[in-house]
DNA sequence: GATGAATGAGCTTTCATTCAT
DNA sequence: AATGAATGAAAGCTCATTCAT
C-alpha cells in the first residue's frame, strides 16, 4: 500500500508542517497541496478553507494539552497549578505548536477566515470562566473579575512561551513549577 | 493655503485610522490612500512601505507610554510598579492603540515586511533586560533569567489589554494599581 | 420503504428548485447535489449533466404548455390566438418555469453545454415555422418571412412574461386576451 | 507613438471583441487581458470588474442607439415608429452588439457582478415609462399598463433580432418598418 | 443503482510596489 | 513634492466531471 489510507490525515499533517515551518498567513493552500500532495478540488472536498485547516489543527493540539477544568478531586491550588503548569510544559515541549496557537490567538480577533477558531478559543474561555467562578464561591481565590485573574494566571505563561527559548526536559518542569507557583500566588485569597 | 503643511502627518493619521478599523494585515495601501487624500506616489515618498508606516506609528505610540526604564531615583519596586502600572494605564486609556501594538507585537515575528517592527520592538527588549539585571545585582529582586522576569511582570498585562473591556479613568486605575502589585510579587526577592 | 421509489424524480424536483431560486448558471451540481440528498455518481448514473438535466426540465415544462400546433379542426385565427393566448397564460400561472425557460432561451445560444436544449428549441421552431407555412398558403396570414411573424406573435408574450408581475386568474385571462388579440393582428392578411 | 494614447480604450475595445466573439460569460478577464495587452492590475486600475466592463461597453452602445424618447416635436405615431424602427436598424447593422445586449438583459436578472448594469437598464426602463405615460396622458394610445405596452411595441424587434439572418441595408429598412409599423397598430388608440 | 473521493484547470480579484512625468 | 498609470505574481476558491468501489 503506497497510497496513505487517510487523505484527511495526510492533508492535516501538510498544513501542519507548513505552518511550523513558515507560519499561518505566510502558509498558501498551494504550499499545503504541494506539500501534501493532495489536488486541490482534494483539499476543498474535505475542509472548507484555509480556516477550517487550522480550527481542526488546533483542536488537535489542544486535545494535546489535558485542558484547564479537569480532576474535579483537586484542591483548587493544584487545580490551578496543574493547569498553568501543564500549559508550560506543553509549550514547552511542543514549541512549534505553542507559536501556531500564539499566532492563531492572535490573527483570530482580525481575521474573518479564522472566525470558526476564534469561537473555538472564545468557548474555551466560557468553560474557564465557569470554573473560576466556581472556585470564587467557595472562598479559595480572590473576588476578582475572570478577565483580570484570566491574566493574572496564564499571561506570563502565553508571554514566556510566545519567545521561549530551547529548554531540557528537567529544565522545563522547574520553569513549568515557577509560573505554576506565581499564578497560584497572584490568584489565591488574599491573606 | 487649504493644502495641510504636513503631508506626512496626513498620511499616518490617516494609517492609524485605518489600522484601528480594520487591523494592520487588512488595511491595504490604497485604503491609506484614500483616507488620507495623498496620492500612492505620494504616500511611497515618505514612507518606503507600508512596514515604515506601521514602525512610524509604532514610535509614537510607544512615546506615549513612558518606557519601561526611567527616574532613576525611584525605588526598584517604584520603577516596577510604574512601568506595569503605566502600561496598563496607557492601554485602558488608549485601547484602539493597545491592539495595534499587540497585532503588530504578534505579526512581527512572522512578517518579512515588518522586520523594522521587529528589531525597534526587540531593542526595547534589551534595554528592558539591561535594568532589571542592574536590579538583580542589587538583590531587589529575583535570580531569574530575564525572559521569566519579563514574563511575570509584563504577560498579565499584555493578556489583559488584548481583550479589555472600556473602563472609565477611576476603575483604570484601581486596574492598574493591580497588575502593578502582582508583578511586584511575582519578582520580588523572595522572602 | 422510506426511499423514494424514483430517484431521478428526486434529482429533476431539486434541480428545479433550485435553478428557479438562483438561476440556471448560479446553481452548480454540488447545490443540486444538497438539495437532492442524491451522490454526485447518482446524478451523474441519471444525466449526462447539468446541461441535460436542464433538457428534461424544459420537455416538462413545454409540454405542461400545450404547444403552437394544435386543434385542426379551428379556424387559423383561432389557432394563432390560443397559442399565443395559452403561452401568456400558462407563463402566468408558471411564473418561476416561465423565467427558467426565458433564462435557458438566452444562454442556450451561448453556451455549449446546453447545446442539446438549443436543438430541442429549434424543433419546437421548425415545427412551428411548418404550420405556418400551411397557413399562408390558405391565405389566412400574410406573407412574410416566418422569423418576422414569429416575432410578431411570440415576441411580446416572451418580452412581457420575462418582467411579468404576479397576476390573478381573472386577470390573466384578459391579458392573455390582449396579446392574443395583438398577434391575430400583426399576422392576419392585409385588409 | 507606437503606444495607444488610452489604455482604457484598449481594454474596451478588446472586451468588446472578447465579449461578440464568446460571449460575456464564456469570456474571462484573462481573455481580455491577452487580447488588450494590459495587465491585470491595470485592467483593474480602470474598471472594478467584469461588470463594470459590461457596463461602460452597454453605455455606448446604447448611446449608439438614438434612445426612446427624443425629438419632442414628433407625433406620437413618429415617436414609437422612429423609436422601434430605429431600434431594429441599430440592430441590424450592428448585430454583434444587439446580441450582446441581448445577452446582458438576460444575464443581468441573476448575476450579481452585473447588478449596475440591471439598474442601468432599469433606469432606461424608467424614462421610457414616463414617456409613454405622457402619451396616454394625450389620449394618443392605449390605455394599458406600460408593461403590456413595452412588451408589444418593443419585444418583436428583440425577439427578431435575437435570431435575426444578415440583412442588406435597403432590406433592413423594409423589415424595420414592418416593425415599427406593428408597434404603432398594436398601442395606437382603440378606433 | 449508488457512493463520494479525487481531479486540476480555471476563475475573479487583491496588492505592494515601481517609475515616467 | 506629487501624481497615478502600470505591473504581474499570487491568492483563495469553484466546479463539472471521472472512476474505483
Amino acid at each position: 500500500m503506497t497510497e496513505p489510507l487517510d487523505r484527511r490525515r495526510t492533508i492535516l499533517d501538510a498544513a501542519l508542517a507548513c505552518f511550523l515551518e513558515q507560519g499561518y498567513r505566510a502558509t498558501s493552500m498551494a504550499h499545503i497541496r504541494q506539500k501534501s500532495g493532495a489536488s486541490t478540488g482534494s483539499i476543498y472536498h474535505f475542509f472548507s478553507g484555509k480556516g477550517a485547516i487550522a480550527e481542526a489543527l488546533l483542536r488537535e493540539a489542544i486535545a494535546g494539552w489535558a485542558g484547564l477544568a479537569l480532576a474535579p478531586d483537586q484542591s483548587v491550588e493544584e487545580q490551578i497549578k496543574t493547569s498553568v503548569g501543564g500549559l508550560v510544559l506543553w509549550g514547552l515541549a511542543n514549541p512549534a505548536q505553542a507559536q501556531l496557537l500564539d499566532e492563531l490567538r492572535g490573527l483570530a480577533g482580525h481575521d474573518p477566515e479564522l472566525e470558526s477558531v476564534r469561537d473555538f478559543l472564545s468557548f474555551g474561555q466560557d468553560a474557564a470562566a465557569a470554573a473560576f467562578a466556581h472556585m470564587q464561591s467557595t472562598g479559595a481565590v480572590r473576588k476578582i473579575p475572570f478577565g483580570i485573574a484570566h491574566a493574572l494566571m496564564l499571561g506570563p505563561a502565553y508571554a514566556y512561551l510566545r519567545n521561549a527559548p530551547a529548554t531540557r526536559p528537567d529544565e522545563a518542569k522547574r520553569i513549568a513549577d515557577l509560573f505554576a507557583g506565581a499564578a497560584w500566588q497572584a490568584v489565591r485569597a488574599g491573606d
